[in-house]
DNA sequence: AGTGCAGTTGACTTT
DNA sequence: TAAAGTCAACTGCAC
């Protein structure tokens, strides 16, 4: 049988800056690409078709790009267990290359099954570090200096003239059929592919990074101003050290270097968040601060109703219901409003975090689990350490978006209601409402809860509950963990 | 010109 | 990456 050399693609489609790939090139053996559809995720509630039609179309890209080599990705539907079998059946596996996945739970354990698995044939797996995220930290020294460091090496970038591809094994890829919807466009959602990762950053470097610090807050001006390589990012069409070093040079164009400032200390906060969930990756299922296992939120029997208004941007709070439908819509929102729809499910709604947790990991086109799960639970406050915040989505409204202009776009059934009033429908009297030509039934008239009351009780909750003992102990040891040493 | 006062601004604290 | 409250300093204005 024929010795090759397996490279098995997951959250990192691209061809250049590429570790595993460059090494197993570099090896000599026959090259065989592998991507799995895997069940256990197509199954996972963190995911949606939005998610497996990006990643359909950075393979479509990766394709494109192997025309000329004769070669292609093995794409199969399949475990990875079942996968790695059948082709030990066809050929044998000399080495697996592939990058550390800090995924979930989910990702983990069947990477134990795979390399226990591979260790029995006594096939070499290498995995490679993710960016600057470093496997089994046991604390944060010098953590900053390497991340530094890292960035600043020259990138991998494999010879594929030089690569020897194998053939294509298995019929097997072709007879299944991927879904339809999976291979058309969808409107509205960003389309992935390691050359659209590229033109996005050049028309960010070029264009849309000048007014990044002052849009980053704004829901609609972010749109366009902040850098949307989110979901190359999470998908892996480009490398966090590539979008690093195509940054520094433009580090001398006028009216860019403050921006620049703030874009590169956000591809920092990327690892610093994905580092956390790697060293304490417990918090998928409880919270960081295990105190906070007693929080009192509303009974599951209860909350339904709310996290169903919230899922479908039907809360009758202006701000929110716009966000929740443009990020059903788009898959995209800027961090700030991320923030406020968190606060508002488990702050004014008093909602557990599990219970929201996986609708906007669904719906962020750039769901990274070692991003989403700190940010989330931090947001809801129940980590402990950070400071509470109580987004007043009224206030953030009246700031970020003074013109209506997000509110409008999103929700078009009120654009008769002219500003200030837009941000406060339900203080309408019954004659306003009728000359607004709102339906009287309308949510908007009566939102699902008072957002004064309401804040102003979570504030109290929030405040009191951090009061306890047990919640200060386990933050000093969650700081001692996390917190950069120097 | 100095004084009293309402309103504003910004730094800082509390929740 | 919050919001609300407190307080001192400051401003504009009337007298």
């Amino acid at each position: 049988m024929q010795f090759i050399n397996v490279v098995w693609l997951k959250r990192d489609l691209r061809l250049t800056d590429h570790a595993p790939l460059y090494s197993a090139i570099e090896e000599g053996s026959p090259v065989l690409l592998l991507y799995l559809y895997e069940p256990m995720l197509l199954n996972d509630p963190h995911y949606d078709e939005r998610h497996w039609r990006f990643v359909w179309q950075s393979l479509e890209d990766i394709d494109r790009q192997l025309r000329k080599f004769n070669t292609q990705v093995l794409v199969l539907n399949s475990s990875a267990i079942n996968a790695f079998s059948t082709l030990m059946t066809q050929f044998t596996i000399k080495h697996v290359y592939s990058h550390q996945e800090i995924g979930l739970k989910n990702t983990f354990e069947r990477d134990k099954s795979i390399s226990a698995l591979l260790k029995e044939k006594d096939i070499k797996w290498f995995e490679f570090q993710t960016g600057a995220v470093k496997r089994g930290l046991k604390n944060r020294k010098n953590w900053d200096r390497d991340w530094q460091d890292f960035m600043r090496k020259p990138v991998l970038t494999p010879n594929l003239e030089q690569a020897n591809w194998c053939t294509l094994p298995i019929e097997s890829e072709k007879k299944w059929d991927i879904p339809y919807t999976w291979q058309t466009k969808a409107r509205g959602i960003q389309t992935g592919g390691s050359e659209l990762a590229w033109r996005t950053l050049e028309d960010f470097f070029d264009q849309r990074a000048f007014a990044y610090a002052r849009s980053i807050s704004k829901p609609e001006a972010s749109r366009s101003a902040c850098s949307r390589l989110s979901p190359y990012l999470a998908w892996g069409n480009i490398s966090i050290r590539e979008i690093y070093q195509a940054a520094l040079k433009h580090w001398k164009t006028p009216g860019l270097r403050r921006n620049l400032i703030a874009f590169i200390s956000r591809l920092h906060w990327h690892c610093h968040f994905i580092q956390k969930f790697e060293s304490e990756c417990a918090m998928e299922h409880r919270p960081v601060n295990i105190a906070y296992l007693d929080y009192p939120y509303e009974k599951q029997s209860h909350s339904i109703h709310f996290v169903k208004a919230w899922q479908q941007g039907n809360t009758g709070i202006v701000l929110v219901d716009a966000c929740m439908r443009a990020l059903i819509q788009t898959g995209y929102l800027n961090f700030r409003m991320r923030a406020m729809l968190v606060s508002f499910l488990t702050h004014h709604l008093n909602v557990d975090w599990r219970e929201g947790i996986a609708h906007l990991a669904r719906l962020f086109l750039d769901f990274e689990p070692g991003i989403h799960y700190p940010q989330f639970q931090m947001q809801a406050g129940v980590t402990g350490s950070n400071t509470i915040r109580i987004y007043n989505p009224v206030k953030q409204a009246q700031e970020h978006d003074p013109e209506g202009v997000f509110i409008y776009k999103w929700l078009p059934e009120l654009r008769t209601i002219p500003v200030p009033l837009l941000f406060e429908p339900h203080t309408l009297t019954t004659m306003e409402a009728m000359m607004y030509n709102i339906a009287p039934d309308s949510i908007y008239l009566n939102p699902i809860i008072d957002l004064e009351s309401a804040a102003a009780i979570a504030r109290e909750r929030l405040w009191s509950y951090r009061k306890r003992l047990d919640v200060k102990k386990e933050a000093a040891r969650i700081l001692s963990m996390h917190v950069k040493e120097r």
